[in-house]
This record gives C-alpha cells, sequence and structure tokens, in this order.
DNA sequence: TTGTGTTTTACGACCTCC
DNA sequence: GGAGGTCGTAAAACACAA
C-alpha cells in the first residue's frame, strides 16, 4: 500500500506531512498484512488527504456506510475496510464530540445565571447500537441539516 | 527549539441485533 | 457467535505559543 506518494498531486495541506519510509513501504503489517496494526516501529499510518477526503465525502453522503460501500472504498482507496470501518467510528465519535462541544457554549451563553438547566437533546444523539440504517438514511437531508456538518476548506474541492 | 494541547489512527471492552 | 455500534484510551502526528 502506497500511502503517501512523494510528488504526487497532493493537496496544499499534504505539504506539511512527512512521507516517512514507513508509511511509503508496501505490504506492512497492518496495511493489509494480517490484522494488527499496532506494531512496534508502526503504531498507525497517516492517511493520505486523497484518502481523507473521499471518506469524507462518503461520510457527508451518510454517517453510516453500507457494507458494500465500504467494501468498495477500501478498495479504491487502499485501505482494508476494517480500517473504513474505524474510520466511520472515530468520525461518528469526533461528531458526537463537535456537537456536544457546540451545546455546552450555546447553553453558558442562554442561560448565564439560571440555575435551572434544561436537559440538551443532542441534535445527532447517541444512537442505540445497531439502530438499523434504514431508520437513519432513509434520507441524510436530515442529518445534514440538523448538523452542520463542519468539512475543512482542505477537503473542499 | 521545545513544551503543550489537539487531532488522528487503532484497539479493547462491552452492548445489541440477527 | 459474529458483525458492528459506542465509549474510553494509547500513542503518533500535528499546530502553535513562548
Amino acid at each position: 500500500v502506497c500511502w503517501v506518494t512523494p510528488g504526487a498531486p497532493l493537496s496544499p495541506s499534504t505539504q506539511r506531512r512527512t512521507p516517512y519510509e514507513w508509511m511509503r513501504r508496501s505490504g506492512s503489517a497492518g496495511l493489509g498484512g494480517g490484522g494488527k496494526t499496532r506494531t512496534k516501529d508502526k503504531y498507525r499510518v497517516v492517511y493520505t488527504d486523497h484518502q481523507r477526503l473521499e471518506l469524507e465525502k462518503e461520510f457527508h453522503y451518510s454517517r453510516y456506510i453500507t457494507i458494500r460501500r465500504k467494501a468498495e472504498l477500501a478498495v479504491s482507496l487502499g485501505l482494508t475496510e476494517r480500517q473504513v470501518k474505524i474510520w466511520f467510528q472515530n468520525r461518528r465519535a469526533k461528531e458526537r464530540k463537535a456537537n456536544k462541544k457546540k451545546m455546552q457554549q450555546q447553553q453558558q451563553q442562554s442561560q448565564p445565571s439560571s440555575t435551572t438547566a434544561t436537559t440538551p437533546t443532542p441534535a445527532l444523539g447517541p444512537l442505540p447500537p445497531n439502530t438499523p440504517m434504514g431508520s437513519l438514511c432513509t434520507s441524510t437531508t436530515g442529518l445534514l441539516a440538523s448538523s452542520p456538518l463542519t468539512i475543512k476548506e482542505e477537503y473542499l474541492p
């Protein structure tokens, strides 16, 4: 797996990312090399901007990726399905964290002196595990509207 | 530089659903 | 039981003030 190809057309932000040798090695442990990805000298890889862009685009389309789409994406990006799955898990966690932070800020602004705090209802509150995707993904407009996704400028075309 | 806080991958524990 | 969800966390990568 070639993570960062020196000289490849990358976004400006990529230029600060260091194309380490171990990142460029193919067939390394975990990078499809057999499951475990935490080895002594390869604790984690850094995804390329292109990989992140594609993942962000997919996430923007739907918070929960289908099995089929996951397989397609993994192949097209040179990642494992496990990596794609975990990326989505981490991405949702990131969004929840951001929403939580936003709610706290809103609460502080709206009622700086009041002691009766209303229970916040997160825009994208914690979903029960294995929530049927049909109930979530019939339309993404609600999701997208309720939580203005902040895509970094570097990911925008 | 460097010290420190934040973000990004990756995993384990635990839970739910089929 | 396996797959995939959240939650918490480790550690590398990164950003940035001092």
